[in-house]
DNA sequence: ATGGTCCCTTCCGCTCAGCGGAAGAAGGGG
DNA sequence: CCCCTTCTTCCGCTGAGCGGAAGGGACCAT
């Protein structure tokens, strides 16, 4: 275990320690998790503890804390990413009352920023803060078909994980239906995440004109729902590219 | 300068360098403001680089990183909350099209959770992420009604700041209105904040019955606004008390 | 062209912040 | 009582990290 970490690395190696499925750690789970001795972890979650990254509850337990949540959602690509688009992520949920989502890239995954979903809206499997394969999802199409060469190559390199019978699992398929996103200015999912489900994506660009984040719409799978839903993906697409444009202006 | 901080301190210090006005910093402007030696801030950088906590931009500025904000977004008290009441505030905003807010208290402010801020909703000094001072909004005033006696005393031994005519900065008078905020279940802040906004607030309890958020709505002052949105606001909060006391069993 | 200012990057001798095993305490269950 | 798990504290040791110094680059004014 001593593999010469530095003192940050671990204090991040800690932090990695929480997951959605477990928010709430005990001491020796985060040590066994972060593969940190006890006394290293014990230290560490002191000092975290005192600078509000992390919070203890009153069992003992650990958990993130909200200091970091504040330091962190002065991330340009996360909070104020999200409030320049939520105006028209709200319009396209009123007009729709459908899953609306907004995600970046990061590596070979999208990183969802925001989601708001409707009581009767269909079921994702993504997560506000959570990660997916940029292959699969409409906003991981749309990111993928616009990110550097680079890492295109890299994600058709593969593998291409299975979600459905509809994922696109196949290098060459895949590759023409970038270029086809590409052409189109939308990305249609459909039920390659799960098999009731179909989302509609649009690229939001930058001051540059560069994509930097996309958003979607998750409805029910159906034969007219991409051709019915395009066009709204792509007003608020636009209208989020203006806002952030403007920004910088 | 040598005043014997530790390196997680020391990163921290960094991290606390960026703000919503600096969200994009240079090396040196990080160092003068973590107040540390600039190789020492470099070498920091570096490494919170390397982990995603901290992002490079092309022209050479650094700034907050997606990674952290990854991390981040499992505190219980952040992202988890507002998913939580997500359907609750988007009800409450689609009945008003007012500014609907979510807040939680951290020491002697609160820190807002979440806003969904309607086009022509009444402007708002808060910001998602952001601190403000318990005793002048809705949302303090219940936060700080129901907090600890330790910390109701410290708020009242002041000093109350003063945003406008109205803000109440006599320690006695805030006692009082406590007390009425307790017996009533909702806090008004009229014009309290600035001098044109009204904030109706709730609490928000957990599953023990404790107050753990409050959620507003924050509209233009006038005579019946309060009277008006008191119910809904009510019902949003009893909504969301019930949604995360059903998470837990 | 030169000089000045600001910013950034790298180097290196030094030292103390942080290491982790060991010991012990606490809690829960049989 | 014993056993197991979890947590907290201690302390001798050392290498991770320190920060001043050196140097390079970019920009601006003369």
């Amino acid at each position: 275990m001593g593999a010469a970490r530095s003192r940050v690395e671990r204090a991040f190696a800690v932090l990695d320690a929480f997951t959605p499925e477990r928010p709430s750690l005990r001491l020796s789970e985060i040590a066994r998790r972060a593969g940190l001795p006890l006394t290293t972890t014990h230290r560490l979650l002191a000092e975290l503890c005192a600078l509000g990254a992390v919070e203890r509850d009153r069992d003992g337990t650990y958990r993130v804390g909200l200091r970091l949540w504040e330091i962190a959602s002065l991330a340009p690509r996360g909070v104020p990413l999200r409030e320049a688009a939520l105006p028209f992520l709200e319009d396209l949920y009123e007009v729709t009352h459908e899953n609306v989502q907004l995600g970046v890239r990061e590596g070979q995954d999208v990183v969802y920023i925001e989601r708001i979903a409707g009581r009767r809206a269909v079921g994702v499997l993504t997560r506000v803060g959570g990660r997916f394969p940029l292959h699969a999802s409409g906003i991981g199409l749309v990111l993928l078909a616009h990110a550097p060469d680079r890492v295109q190559r890299e994600v058709l390199e593969g593998p291409l994980q299975r979600f459905t019978d509809y994922t696109i699992t196949d290098p060459a398929l895949l590759e023409r239906v970038l270029a086809q996103v590409r052409r189109d200015g939308v990305a249609v999912s459909d039920r390659q995440v799960t098999d009731d489900a179909l989302s509609v994506a649009a690229p939001i660009t930058g001051a540059r004109g560069e994509v930097i984040a996309a958003l979607s719409i998750v409805a029910k799978a159906g034969d007219t729902v991409a051709a019915r839903l395009a066009p709204a993906v792509r007003a608020a697409a636009r209208g989020t590219s203006r806002a952030l444009s403007a920004r910088r202006a």
